[in-house]
DNA sequence: CTATTAAGCCTAAACGTTTAGCTCTATTAT
DNA sequence: ATAATAGAGCTAAACGTTTAGGCTTAATAG
């Protein structure tokens, strides 16, 4: 592996020359084409780790979220990973696997490692985490959910809006009794949507009963027994609205299990996943979050920090979610 | 941020010894409450980045991938990336979105980034992407899929083996015209488990018709076409297998939409996700890959080889695939 | 023709570690 | 008592870059 040094031997530069060159500054045309068959000849390539010493950058983003096996965060990741590649970076992952320690100890790892900046999918509301982030000064853009209460800048979906408006769509299809098939109470996307769709039961005049709002934990199987405790009820909710993918299949499953018909008995609103949505019979009306233009912006407000062009106040990106209505909601 | 330097001036040591010290070497013991005390006093963090540049060592792996937006990967990713960390190890990861140009970029800047290791899901067999990795000298080990007579550390699953029993089983239950939904051609995994198919065409006098070979593209529609020619063929196959996750999924949407009775019309054997199969009606027979396994075992090899205990010779390991038997099948 | 300026290049010191090889002291063996 | 040895620490060079500041040369202004 040449250096630096070599290409000045075979060349007879300075290594400053050609650390200029190497870093797009003015040489002479003749050396300029030297150097140019110097780098090919020596096969040179540049160490970003001795660079990275000396700058203090190392082009490296770290990626912090719950866990990488979930359609949600990987689709995410990947456009994350696809925005940062495009501006040179690398994208270091950890997955906390939805443990608080987990979580603290990745975080003291990826700063550990030198990133220069930091995208974080946090866990819930752990102090220690925020103590270190602000303790070790590396920028960091908080991604679909944040700290409450802490200056951070932060892209999120408007889970508040996404609940609200959906409840309220399935309200101007006649629907009273609305069952909401919700995430963990604690995790900020959860509670957000619980106000959206409390919120919505005021505005709209939706029948209040607590039973209509059931807890799962985003897997499939709690998303299914939600639904079978609606499916059980006396008095049954006309509709229902699930709030992430897994549980969208979960609540699917109950249905076609109990030989439920979808719109004419229940129905569904689902979250997320276009493509099985479409494909899915009858095709299911949705929530979709713009994922792709969440990451984007992510990375964009982290470069941007990243580059100094970013003033002192924070910045707060919320993204409205789309509903894509398709077959599963009955007018009544 | 405080350096090995400013220990030494703390304390009054050399720089030698406090790096010692810090790399579990032996120093007085009150030598060591006195750094023990500095190290947290002055709040010291190792700066990998110099570290790396002195050891030639990043203890970053990288981890080159076709796509990140696909559950398969992904799980397999998560396993990885839990490896590795254990070990201490950063993963970079990359993804070329199935592209042969992005696949060689992506794979040069991962190398250009001095990774110590590779961990590398190839999209064929693109001799630059070998030319590059053998002149490189990282370690690398191939995963799921491998670069055919090309001598390198390789994990993969036993997929003429999956193809091969699971045909079989579909024999046993007595079927004779075995549907195959098969991934693209020239992909190392879809073509060993056409191989297998029909060597297991052969060896149990299955029904050889060309047009039970169905060939996709891995995704959830592509599943759902190739399931809705066979239902559109005079002659049905009595049983299919599909060969990944999405294309199941599309499958059974096609059977769900032609009002097909699984097992009693048409039997089916779909491919990986445990979550999904459980929970679908009926209870899905599939083969299961053993990703777990995959990941741990990549991990492995490669953490060998960069300690430098692996001999010269490379190691192919194949783990076996699992048939999960559920309700999906009828014996005839 | 001289003074000024700019371009291009160079020297040398850094960045924060590790490590070979040396010194000093204390212990053990003879 | 002396020689040999081991343990602990130190010095200084190295890893491959970047960069401030200085030097030389040529171009421009007066």
């Amino acid at each position: 592996m040449s250096t630096i040094k070599d290409i000045a031997k075979y060349t007879g530069l300075s290594v400053a020359t050609i650390s200029k060159y190497l870093n797009g500054g003015n040489v002479l045309p003749e050396n300029r084409k030297l150097l140019e068959k110097a780098v090919k000849k020596l096969d040179y390539r540049m160490n970003h780790i001795a660079r990275g010493l000396k700058t203090r950058k190392s082009l490296t983003v770290g990626v912090l979220i719950p866990r990488l096996n979930n359609i949600f965060y990987s689709t995410l990741i990947s456009h994350i990973e696809i925005a940062l590649s495009a501006a040179g970076y690398s994208t270091i992952i950890c997955a906390y696997q939805d443990d608080p320690d987990t979580e603290l100890a990745r975080l003291d790892f990826l700063l550990g490692k030198g990133v220069d900046g930091l995208l974080f999918i946090p866990l819930g509301s752990s102090s220690k985490c925020f103590n270190l982030l602000t303790a070790s000064n590396v920028p960091v853009v908080m991604v679909d959910r944040t700290f409450e209460g802490i200056e951070c800048d932060a892209v999120l979906s408007d889970n508040f809006g996404a609940a609200y408006n959906t409840a309220g769509y399935l309200s101007q299809n006649g629907h009273r009794r609305i069952g909401v098939i919700l995430g963990p109470e604690g995790v900020y996307t959860a509670d957000e949507r619980h106000q959206g769709y409390t919120q919505a039961v005021r505005d709209f005049n939706l029948d209040p009963e607590p039973e209509l709002i059931q807890r799962g934990n985003y897997g499939i199987d709690s998303g299914r027994s939600c639904m079978e405790k609606f499916l059980s009820m006396k008095n049954r909710p006309s509709a229902v609205f699930v709030t992430n993918y897994e549980m969208t299949i979960g609540a699917i499953i109950a249905l076609e299990y109990g030989n439920i018909k979808i719109p004419d008995e229940v129905s569904i609103i689902g979250f997320d996943n276009l493509e099985l949505a479409q494909t899915i019979k009858p095709p299911l009306t949705i929530v979709t979050q713009r994922l792709n233009k969440i990451a984007v912006e992510a990375v964009k407000l982290l470069l941007d920090r990243l580059r100094g062009n970013s003033g002192d106040n924070v910045t707060v990106k919320k993204f409205s979610t789309e509903l894509i209505v398709r077959d599963s909601v009955k007018r009544i």
